[in-house]
DNA sequence: CGGTGTTCGTTGAAGGCTCAAGCAATCATG
DNA sequence: CATGATTGCTTGAGCCTTCAACGAACACCG
């Protein structure tokens, strides 16, 4: 591969190239390492996870779907098809909205709240394993610039983006 | 969540928190839009790509299954089903090795390379696109040094982590 | 040799995810 | 109000991935 540009595309450069590879290597291996944990653990998702710790920091532990899957970085569809899984495992609970009949609000119950307290100390050292542990204050603040950055371009809009909050 | 210790859970300082939800996120949206990508062009996956790639850069090109699967990052389960579905489209072949009766030859056939040439110049585009088009050259060398330090951590003895090759 | 364990790779079943389609409620317009 | 467009969400089909089980070839060792 070359350094330059290469006929009509702007080609990576081998600094490029490397990053490139490494940055795929860890989306490709990270959620399935962390999930691979939580499901031995608690035949759970990594992504099952992350709802229900959405959920949870939001008030009265509910949001409507469309929220919820935004912060969830997944489609509605996705997510439907999983609230419906966490629902019949008594986690959450779904009801419409009286303000809009369109809108379902997705709720956290009390065993999904138990649940998610149960799992949270476990994964919070694998994710400690897996990438902090290995990352000093500045790996720490240059990979939230860099992963803003980048999400900035995936999705123009997103509020993780612009969210400064402590 | 607190910014301290919790009881007996190392928990994530804020900092740490903002880079996990960052990080997170993009391991999450990355992989699937670039799919999707790939997948309006040739029915293909970003996963098929990559092992398409890995396998054209090979001397011969050519692999074992075990290498290639640590290059594309993936199960040897995985790869199996891939490269047969690659097979079936006519774009590798697989050849018991005359080394090793165990070991089977992943090779890309001539319309396999011909498919890479054509896909190449719009996923590098993508690629682009979605990370480097946001980032400039501190972010690059950044990005390179904490995604293998996480891959470190997530895989002890890839050879990505030590490789330093341009 | 013969036995034991390891490596390499494949397979099928089970479940996850995406896409396209669809429905119902609401909004916007005239 | 009608009518058409948009929003919010759900569903089912189909592909992809994982997991566990397996078989075959090699390596080690007495």
């Amino acid at each position: 591969m070359s350094d330059t540009e290469f006929s009509t595309v702007p080609w990576l450069s081998s600094d490029e190239r490397r990053a490139w590879l490494a940055l795929y290597a860890v989306a490709t291996r990270l959620n399935p390492t962390l999930d691979a944990e939580l499901f031995k653990q608690a035949r759970i998702t990594l992504f099952d996870y992350h709802v229900l710790a959405m959920t949870s920091e939001a008030p009265e532990r509910a949001l409507p779907m469309s929220e919820l899957a935004a912060r969830s970085n997944a489609s509605l569809s996705r997510l439907s098809h999983v609230v419906k899984k966490l629902e019949a495992r008594g986690w959450m609970v779904r009801t419409p909205s009286p303000d809009d009949a369109r809108v379902t609000t997705a709720a956290l119950t009390d065993e999904g709240m138990a649940a998610l307290e149960g799992l949270a100390p476990d994964h919070v050292r694998s994710v400690r394993d897996l990438v902090f542990d290995g990352l000093d204050a500045r790996d720490v603040s240059d990979l939230e610039r860099i992963g803003r950055r980048i999400l900035g371009r995936i999705e123009p809009g997103n509020s993780i983006v612009e969210d400064n909050s402590p």
